[in-house]
DNA sequence: CGAATTTGACCTGCGC
DNA sequence: GCGCAGGTCAAATTCG
């Protein structure tokens, strides 16, 4: 009896995680979906006045389109890259060991978050232009959005990339795992690559509607998969 | 004691 | 031109 409890609560746990990665996918979807929505805005509202510069683009996560969208130039060809981190949501350091040494320069609270953005410049090379903006997630703690701008004119540091916070507990370590585990199943190595895949994805005009039937599917298998552990329990306890 | 962080002031760009 | 909001500076403070 104790034995069969015991493996339905793993059970139940291991759903709980599921679901977790779950809504930690479609915050990152979610995400990407905002900021091309508010690049194609911007690009609708320029009109046809000019050609649009790549390397423009809004800061994220500009949720209320209604808001100013400031726009920033960026010296490198490149748009800045985001890399989304699963942390614990009372971590409040916002570190990433991302193998780079970062000097923090400033720290804001920004109107649409009110999570604190954190500056950071790189350290590692007193000419280094690369910079990062850290900043928690706006409809979940646990996560923590890093932008990064600029180009590093050295190299990384032995410290190998770890996608994680300083305060990751076991817990979290799985889930970030987990997370990772899910990308090498789509065949990307890192969350940048991960990133752009998503980016791929958002374009096709099926993705969210694709992306939305999932989701219901897998919460309805949940559902079902809850209330039949509730009758098991029920029929245990009988 | 030097390096890193904090934090209020200031600067800059954008929308009205 | 003004006000708002994001980004940066730099003096004060904290930490190793």
């Amino acid at each position: 009896m104790d034995e069969k409890v015991e493996t339905l609560e793993l059970e139940l746990q291991q759903v709980r995680e599921e679901n977790n990665n779950l809504r930690f996918m479609l915050e990152v979807m979610s995400i990407k979906c905002t900021n091309l929505e508010s690049h194609l805005q911007e690009i609708n509202k320029e009109g046809h006045k000019e050609i649009i510069n790549s390397n423009q683009i809004g800061l994220l996560p500009n949720f209320d389109t209604s808001k100013r969208a400031r726009v920033e130039y960026f010296p490198t060809a490149k748009k800045p890259k985001q890399v989304f981190v699963k942390t614990h949501p009372n971590d409040e350091s916002l570190i990433i060991k991302d193998g780079y040494q970062w000097r923090k320069y400033g720290q804001k609270v920004t109107k649409d978050n009110a999570s604190p953005r954190a500056y950071f410049r790189c350290s590692m090379a007193p000419s280094c232009p690369a910079k990062k903006k850290v900043q928690k997630c706006l409809h979940d703690k646990s996560i923590i959005v890093a932008t990064y701008d600029g180009e590093h004119n050295h190299g990384v540091s032995n410290e190998p990339f770890k996608p994680s916070s300083s305060t990751l507990n076991d817990r979290e370590a799985i889930n970030t795992r987990l997370c990772e585990d899910v990308m090498q199943q789509f065949g990307y190595g890192n969350k940048v690559k991960f990133e752009e895949y998503a980016s791929s994805l958002i374009l096709d005009p099926d993705f969210t509607a694709v992306l939305a039937k999932a989701v219901a599917k897998t919460i309805v298998d949940q559902q079902h998969k809850r209330q039949g552990l509730n009758l098991n329990l029920n029929l245990s306890q009988e």
